[in-house]
DNA sequence: CATGAATGAGCGTTCATTCAT
DNA sequence: TATGAATGAACGCTCATTCAT
């Protein structure tokens, strides 16, 4: 993957019986595991198998190697942002959510999405290097999610030339301020739950400023 | 470097004659080429060695491996960034820079940073594990800059309680904005310093309107 | 070996089909030729696994280096001669045997045990620096061996205040004097057999005096 | 040296001013501890060089590599056990030494010539592979002890057809049992002194045993 | 003569991948 | 289908040795 070379990276065969679905989702799991601890480079395949309880040849048998597992780890991730997105965005166009929850819930999400895993996501997004048609699909999911906001800060009224830019760097905002406090985890302690709320407030609070404030208009870009 | 087992990092030995500096420095300009086009995991040592026209034993004369290459590449843009940065903030500290200025310039400043080799820059700092103490002179870095930051906003009558909060959060926002901006760069074309351009001036205006809104101190946090 | 980080030497994983058998087989055989032939430093994995007609990855599947091969073929050595020793001293505790018979075979025991693989054994033993695990191991072995002695001793009246010294001189004289006999041996030729059945005589003359002389208790020990 | 390859091992040029005999001396010391500590295979001329406070283009001067170095040192071992050994012989030969002091004398002067470095004598003698030339003349110097003592055995009426084959033998004894003996030492501490004069003492009784005992020529020989 | 930077063959070792069972 | 023994290209790294300075 780091190589030219593009390798296939697609599934070898979709599982059919119940029993080859198992090993499908016992070995996914095992390599988030050993993707989050070992790393993209400390991971093997062997490893993974050993760990999923599945012999090397197995493996073979549904992926054509590494890369390809971590492709569909990201994919399955990809798969439940996505729904997740979708699903707060439908609850978010509901009329009557002030545009202050809209955006902290939008945060919220972020952070959720990220949380879940840190160590997986960091390789997943930040180690290893994609196959273009993974980027291709990140960029699409924040494009549509720039679409979305731009729909509904005209909702609320904050319709304006250039809502597109400040929609797109809101996602920016959002995607990796939420990715930088998740990686900057510090050990999972008592006040992380603490740390993170006011960090979430924050982010809201620079959003907000930025968005709200387009109104006044007043003079921008000019230093 | 992934591993537990930590290596030795530092360089092995000093380069006493002219002749071996230059080795040295062929060495650290091929690795950096090589890092950047081939990923961590995709650079050899054997590769940088032939690029930059010098044995493999030789190379090992200097460097104990690869990750003590990238540490000093890690290093030497940590030097640069806060020789420019210790500049860049003397010269805004002068009385009379409006505090448009100070956001513009430091939101130019680290875009200038990013952006001299993007790809070596993805590796270095986010493909890469790097060792705890390299990570902790970023972190100090980041530190010592928002703090910076609360005095110059003090100076312009910025004071709050959350001074520091705010400051924090804009150095974050400042670093990866700026970062995300620079791999997503498009194909280094005509219009890519526009674009670039455009940027700028809106996290400019983010950042404004983030700090210089507090003043008015609205309800926040409370979403 | 030589340095202070010790490192595995224990066999990789045990064989469990029959062709793995079958490799490690191989590779053992392979090694003791290459050991006998090229000396403990002139050995290579690499060398041992073509000699055995096996992938290096073969190799490294079941042994974690070239030491812990060695090891094993020590072990095996090991376990041979304390399978021979221990026959060997049973039918020599039967009632009847004279005590000329018993330093003999004692003698013409180890000769056989030294002598099937000479030059394998110089390597093994002597060139190679074993693990202190198995140089205790050797050394439990020849305390062993000379505890029987006492005992065969005794049982032919020849019980003395010190006999556990005569008897621990003995061990050494017939460990030393056979592992030299060995490796001083001229190239295999004719008369070879006849040498060795002189040379067998003359330790064994050699022990008895010193064993045997000591009833009358002349004076030693005063120059 | 374990290869078949036989190279050079003479030293390269005759050191003829006082500073080059310095550095000779220098490299020699230096190879003996690092032979010592090291062992055969953990030995590098870079490490002499070094530890010498020599270039290692100096060495390289004196000396074709690293083997020539342990030979350099055999030889000097070599040729000091010769002297010292002559003339204990000669002190030996005087009329009126009653063979109790010469056996014990042969065997204290083994002792010390063995013991004045263990470590390295084992890395010599044992561990490293000899070029034929000086297995020659280790052979040589025994097989001319061996004689000189029949020749004393003669002077104090020992005299038999089988004189030769007795002295051979008990020249192995000494060798085989004070190499081993210094091998085995335990750590150099307080009671070391006394169990190196028990073993002596008990060597020499054996020895004696066997020579002297000869002479009532029981049945030998013959099991 | 002395230096030490430079060399590169060749070692130990890993791990993605195949394929006979 | 499942297994896991076998493969071997390719990596990291050392160290004896040379040679320009």
């Amino acid at each position: 993957m780091s190589r030219v070379a593009r390798k296939r990276v697609e599934p070898r065969k979709k599982p059919r019986q119940e029993r080859s679905r198992e090993t499908v989702a016992a070995i996914l799991a095992a390599a988030a595991r050993v993707f989050a601890t070992a790393g993209y480079a400390g991971t093997t395949t062997n490893h993974i198998a050993r760990r999923a309880g599945v012999s090397i040849g197995s493996l073979y048998e549904y992926f054509p190697g590494k890369d390809a597992i971590l492709v569909a780890l990201v994919e399955r991730h990809l798969d439940e942002a996505t729904r997740e997105l979708a699903a707060e965005l439908r609850s978010l166009r509901a009329p009557g959510v002030p545009l202050a929850a809209v955006v902290r819930r939008l945060v919220e999400t972020m952070v959720r999405l990220h949380a879940q895993d840190p160590g997986l996501h960091r390789v997943l997004f930040e180690e290893a290097p994609l196959p273009r048609a993974l980027r291709t699909r990140v960029a699409d999911l924040e494009r549509r999610l720039a679409a979305e906001l731009v729909t509904l800060l005209e909702a609320h009224g904050l319709a304006r030339r250039d809502a597109d830019v400040a929609a797109r760097l809101s996602v920016d905002v959002l995607e990796s301020l939420t990715h930088r406090m998740v990686l900057h985890d510090p050990a999972p302690g008592a006040d992380r739950d603490e740390a993170t709320r006011r960090h979430v407030g924050e982010i809201t609070a620079l959003l907000r400023r930025y968005l709200e404030g387009k109104i006044g208009g007043e003079a921008r870009g000019h230093g």
